[in-house]
DNA sequence: TAAAAATACTCCATAGGTATTTTAT
DNA sequence: ATAAAATACCTATGGAGTATTTTTA
């Protein structure tokens, strides 16, 4: 089980398409669709309804995706944490965003960011996930994408992460 | 980045040799060796010292265990959790052992009784890594490798998990 | 019918095994 | 001298790309 498949997982279980999942990590869509797959054959019973062009999460899926992100969080706060000792003037960047956003904002922003800066890791968490109860001091987000009447002020120049 | 390899530094991280790890995970010695090297690519530093026969962490090594530690206890109850709504009948049993336990106990009793019964998830977790603040209703412990003076009962039988 | 997901096929990269060498106790 | 870790070499499986087909909104 690759941790690739399982952001790859989260994001579809978000409500992201298979098809803008490939955009934002920059892979074909064939491959995002079977590692959902192997990812299902891994955990041993089917996540996700194939019912069209949305993928809604089966009883087990919604399950697993819990977990799913608490897993990633803990994993991009380590891997932080080691970015942090090696190299404390580079930062990760964590972005929130909505479902919604991430159809059609998301992959074009990452990628475009990604191409001039690319030392700068960039952690992305769905606005939707928030069921990680504060499990770290690195856990906090630095910019949100949201719609106008509900903007977070963002603390990056602060050195937030 | 696979989460098997997670596993296997995360023995190692707790004192378990190379080889004992090989012996564990039913693979080759070199297979382990190789996983720690590429797991240190993979974060962007070297993790653990290479001292003789021992591989004690270094500084990002032990910061970056504490946060797998908690990746590998989240997937666990991700995975115990779709178990339990697949098969209610089907339970997942979470051994703790110190890691002086993992050198020649551990390998052999893991080993066999997958043997016997292939069907039952053997959740395996050293002793030292209790860094886990209750993370969950499926996160406690049915069987418990100590020594004789501080033996704890095991609620396996009142189908603890 | 238009957009997305799934398949077929091929290819390459990564992971694993066996054999061997190096290293430390 | 012995036991463990690392390296070399080869093989194989898994993951990814392109092209295509199926499906549904």
């Amino acid at each position: 089980m690759k941790t690739a498949t399982l952001r790859r997982f989260q994001l579809v279980a978000d409500g992201v398409t298979v098809t803008e999942v490939s955009e934002i990590e920059a892979i074909s869509q064939p491959a995002v669709s079977r590692a959902m797959r192997r990812l299902e054959l891994e955990v041993g019973t089917p996540l996700l309804r194939r019912e069209g062009r949305v993928l809604p999460l089966m009883h087990a899926g919604s399950a697993f995706k819990a977990h799913v992100d608490a897993v990633l969080h803990h994993l991009d706060d380590g891997i932080a944490a080691v970015q942090q000792i090696l190299d404390p003037e580079q930062s990760t960047v964590t972005i929130s965003f909505q479902p919604s956003f991430g159809t059609w904002l998301v992959p074009d922003l990452v990628s475009s960011f990604h191409a001039e800066h690319p030392q700068i890791r960039l952690d992305l968490r769905t606005k939707s996930d928030e069921t990680m109860p504060e499990v770290g001091p690195r856990s906090d987000v630095d910019v949100e994408l949201a719609t106008c009447d509900h903007v977070k002020a963002p603390n990056i120049l602060s050195g937030g992460s």
